[in-house]
RNA sequence: AGUCGCGUAGCUCAGUUGGUUAGAGCACCACAUUGACAUUGUGGGGGUCGGUGGUUCGAAUCCACUCGCGACUACCA
């Protein structure tokens, strides 16, 4: 074995091993677990929120896996409608392609996206492999696959023939880049500076109740050439006069009324408002109610039409507002403009704004299916881990809107509905379906063109991924799945609509627990994104790379290039030396250990190394046993002695299984990461093999090197196994060389099983004894230290005052003591000792003859020190005990520990301080 | 405006139903080093737990108010 852990060396071959050995695929016996991932966009690269993802629900596949479950993680990907469009329409450009997509035409242009899903399709899934994640591949999935769609399909006429999917004419979300529908949640709203145009409205009869205008505001002008009333609250008296009255719209020569709707704020301004139905939803709620003519003012990609007077015709929809607030001004129909903090309403894929727009287009009811959705998760049938995210959940659910499912777009499902000449549609399986369900003979059909939301599909994965809508053995096996992975910023997106769809779909709810996670940031807490230039690639802190790759890799296709040498300085600035190769297992073991409830997971580049450096701990932990039992009896069979150090690390072997199934079992992954480190690092690797070298290397009978020996390597063993599912490739090389000598055979680590704590191994004694041992050990290190005797320097050590057990524990552990302690000669003095430095240790006083090692300040200085640290605590303990409401009051073996604990207190400070006076009189 | 989350060491984070002297990693300081490991070992320094008030024998933990940060939802004419 190589002196360094160096995880490129091991990596690839062992995954590479696990996939053609089938390792992955559910075992098909034991108790189902099922995860789905959350299907990536097949076009995408991995990114740090896909590596932290996937690493917990790798640790949970693969703890499952061992635990003997049928284990099952579902691959695959999402063709992301929209998002790849748009990547393949840039691609394509970039690539010297004249033809727009409309030119090409849409078969052409979906045949070419399917060109690109073939190339770049591959590339997340082989990024997945790289971070040990342990899918099923033989039955990876794609959103757009036969059998995907054809559950699309299914289930879509299922909600028509319901009634639960309707067509309709409705102002939606437009973007006008795309010039489709999107839903609501696909729309940010970005509060930003902008301004309050305050608009005059000449009454047609030219001044009513002493006034010749109403006086409205408004935040979009060129919206007024729209306008279908101006409002005022019923209560509002105000305006009793002018209600009924009509007012010019201005630069129109069109005349609307005056109306009363308690939509109006009485508060807010003038308590008057212009209604625009066709380009504001509330205005369109107002429309309805008045019957209000609806005039729509802009094309698809929100030019103005010829609905608009022409002047403004063809004028951008920016452009317009100029113009409009322009011609006010010179028609003094302007009263004044002021600056105004508004929100507005952005497409969270092209950042376009985003305009109400009157369409045809096909909805979800989602009421009706949102009542048994709330019920799953009232009733505990869906569990939120943190549940604080339910709320969340409700809120949304109790307030649902339905959902526009259809998009202008030709990458997606294509909807199930054809059309005849008149306008009617017929919903089916297919053309000649419909004509034979609907009598239609042979008149013509044409299919719906648009396309439905990608999220649709997404919404059928827990079960369109098991062959639903065929009553497969895979979707009765693994159908409700155990647990959903994901982040909380598509709780409505995605984890809300599987809710309703599976419940709808299959009677029954599609997860039983939802674990959300935070987002990964960067180092400042920023939100990593291409455009600040501080994104990580988890490939990269895996691989590895050089400040000059970074930099151009931040720095390139930017859309701001502007911002490059910004970016380029801050990146040199925070990796001078570009970033170190830390291997998979070390990543993964950060994100394990940052993997706390209900909060974002700031990536810290530290931890990632200090988990590399446990890699290389575990590493040579692994060479030091081989190194003293590879070709020795280790005591597989026969007879064996243990010594307390063997029974000790056997038993806290015990205690850190114990914890580790509780963390995974709720979720605390970093408990369980925690434990494990403590356990390899703090307790096997700094106490175990240093106790064990005294054994090994000293002149023990040969029942205790085997015993000590068969402790070396079995423990060890159980430990790779347990760290296993949170550091899969370090744990699997070093278990291959393991294993054998620990007589323990099977093919991998990863089906290997996983320990499981016993009872009766725990050994209270010998920990107390281990306990004990230590704090000799801590407290003669001490002295050394502060002394400043040099660690290599052997020395003698007189043990006074113990108890009877103090005694016997110091005859029985001399020998590790002498090895550890680096001490030469070990005696428990009864006489006078001379002149020593003092550590206490419980009743145990531990002198160093002093004589011409320290000097006499150094000791005085360190000794009030111990007294002052000592006279502190007893302070605050004799002050609670002398409070007789806290003796009375708190739990008896509470007043008691403390009491107990003052008496050794205090004890320990006459002992120092007679000390210290005896060096004072030196 | 409403809801939720967060604020603990220089940094990144733990801290289970209130109960020893509030912990870890990284960073820092000192010392060490032929023997599993310098991706190391040993020892050390560093915190009025955002603030104020309250409940309690006892508060990082519970309550109220408050400051700061973040997210989400709705509205903003």
């Amino acid at each position: 074995m190589d002196k360094t852990y160096d995880p490129k060396a091991i990596e690839k071959k062992w995954y590479h091993s696990w996939e053609k050995q089938g390792l992955f695929a559910p075992s098909g016996e034991g108790k189902p677990y099922t995860i789905m991932i959350p299907p990536p966009n097949v076009t995408g690269t991995l990114h740090m929120g896909h590596a932290f993802q996937d690493t917990i629900m790798d640790i949970l596949t693969r703890y499952h896996r061992m635990m003997g479950d049928n284990t099952l993680w579902q691959p695959g990907t999402d063709h992301a409608g929209i998002a790849t469009q748009m990547v393949v329409e840039r691609n394509l450009k970039a690539k010297g392609e004249t033809q727009t997509r409309h030119e090409m035409g849409r078969e052409k242009f979906v045949e070419k996206i399917w060109e690109w899903k073939e190339e770049s399709g591959g590339q997340i899934t082989q990024q997945l492999r790289r971070m040990g994640a342990s899918l099923d591949w033989e039955n990876e999935r794609f959103t757009m696959d036969d059998g995907m769609s054809a559950a699309v399909q299914k289930i879509f006429i299922k909600l028509y023939n319901d009634g639960l999917i309707y067509r309709g004419k409705r102002l939606v979300n437009w973007d006008p880049v795309l010039k489709t529908a999107v839903s609501d949640i696909e729309v940010e709203n970005i509060e930003e500076q902008g301004f309050m145009y305050h608009v005059r409205y000449p009454f047609v009869e030219g001044e009513v109740d002493g006034k010749t205008h109403m006086h409205i505001a408004t935040t979009r002008p060129e919206t007024i050439l729209a306008d279908g009333a101006l409002a005022v609250h019923p209560d509002d008296s105000r305006y009793d006069a002018v209600i009924g009255k009509e007012v010019w719209v201005p630069m129109t020569d069109r005349k609307i009324p005056v109306i009363r709707d308690e939509y109006v704020d009485p508060e807010f301004g003038t308590g008057c408002v212009k209604i625009t139905p066709a380009h504001d939803f509330n205005d369109y709620q107002v429309g309805q109610r008045h019957e209000m003519e609806i005039i729509n003012l802009f094309t698809p990609d929100a030019i103005m039409n010829e609905n608009a007077p022409q002047a403004y015709q063809g004028m951008d929809r920016f452009a317009a507002r100029d113009k409009i607030v322009e011609d006010l001004k010179v028609a003094e129909l302007l009263e004044r403009i002021e600056p105004h903090t508004l929100k507005r309403p952005y497409g969270d894929r092209t950042g376009t704004v985003i305009e109400p727009y009157l369409t045809d287009q096909w909805f979800v009811k989602a009421e009706p299916l949102a009542k048994p959705a709330v019920e799953a998760v009232t009733s505990g049938k869906v569990r939120f881990i943190p549940s604080h995210h339910e709320k969340t959940y409700f809120e949304w659910m109790n307030n649902i809107q339905d959902w526009c499912i259809s998009r202008q777009l030709w990458w997606g499902h294509r909807i199930p509905a054809w059309f005849d000449a008149e306008g009617n549609f017929y919903v089916g399986e297919s053309e000649h379906a419909v004509r034979e369900q609907n009598n239609l003979g042979d008149i013509e059909l044409t299919q719906d063109e648009d396309v439905l939301d990608t999220w649709f599909s997404s919404a059928l994965w827990p079960f369109s991924t098991l062959g639903w809508p065929e009553e497969s053995e895979r979707l009765k096996a693994f159908y409700p799945t155990s647990v959903l992975v994901t982040g909380f910023d598509i709780i409505f997106f995605w984890v809300a609509r599987m809710v309703m769809f599976g419940i709808y779909a299959m009677g029954e709810v599609p997860f039983k627990d939802v674990y959300m996670h935070g987002l990964v940031r960067d180092n400042e807490g920023q939100k990593m994104s291409k455009s600040k230039g501080n994104v990580l690639d988890p490939i990269d802190i895996i691989d590895g790379i050089s400040l000059e790759d970074l930099v151009s890799k931040r720095t390139s296709n930017m859309m701001q290039p502007k911002l490059a040498a910004k970016i380029e300085k801050a990146t040199r600035r925070q990796f001078p030396e570009g970033i170190n190769a830390h291997g998979t297992d070390a990543l993964r073991f950060t994100f394990c250990s940052l993997a706390t409830m209900g909060r974002d997971v700031v990536f810290d580049m530290g931890r990632a190394e200090g988990y590399r450096n446990f890699c290389n701990k575990i590493w040579n932990a692994v060479r030091y046993v081989t190194q003293n039992v590879e070709g020795k009896d280790c005591g597989l069979t026969g007879e064996v002695t243990l010594s307390v150090a063997d029974r000790w690390i056997i038993s806290e072997l015990q205690k850190a299984e114990q914890a580790v199934h509780e963390a995974i079992e709720s979720y605390r992954f970093d408990f369980a990461a925690q434990t494990i480190y403590e356990f390899i690092w703090n307790e096997y690797c700094d106490w175990y093999l240093e106790l064990t070298k005294a054994v090994l290397y000293g002149d023990s009978d040969e029942l205790a090197m085997r015993g000590t020996r068969r402790t070396l390597v079995k423990v060890l063993e159980a430990a790779l196994r347990l760290l296993h599912p949170i550091m899969p490739y370090v744990t699997e090389e070093c278990w291959q060389t393991i294993a054998p000598l620990a007589g323990v055979s099977g093919e991998s680590i990863s089906t290997s099983a996983y320990p499981l704590p016993e009872v009766d191994k725990r050994d209270e004694a010998a920990e107390a004894d281990i306990v004990w041992f230590k704090a000799v050990l801590l407290a003669i290190r001490r002295i050394r230290s502060e002394m400043n005797i040099a660690p290599s320097k052997p020395l003698p050590i007189l043990l006074t005052e113990g108890s009877a057990d103090d005694r016997s524990r110091v005859e029985a552990y001399q020998t590790m003591m002498i090895k550890l302690g680096k001490l030469e000669s070990f005696d428990f003095a009864t006489q006078d000792v001379p002149e020593s430095a003092v550590a206490l240790a419980g009743d145990l006083k531990i002198n160093i003859p002093m004589k011409g090692l320290i000097d006499k300040d150094a000791e005085l200085e360190r000794l009030q020190r111990e007294i002052d640290k000592r006279g502190k605590e007893q302070g605050i303990l004799s002050g609670k005990l002398g409070n007789e409401k806290y003796v009375s009051n708190a739990p008896a073996e509470l007043v008691a520990r403390d009491q107990a604990r003052l008496a050794t207190l205090d004890d320990e400070i006459t002992a120092l301080q007679a000390q210290l006076t005896k060096i004072q009189a030196l």
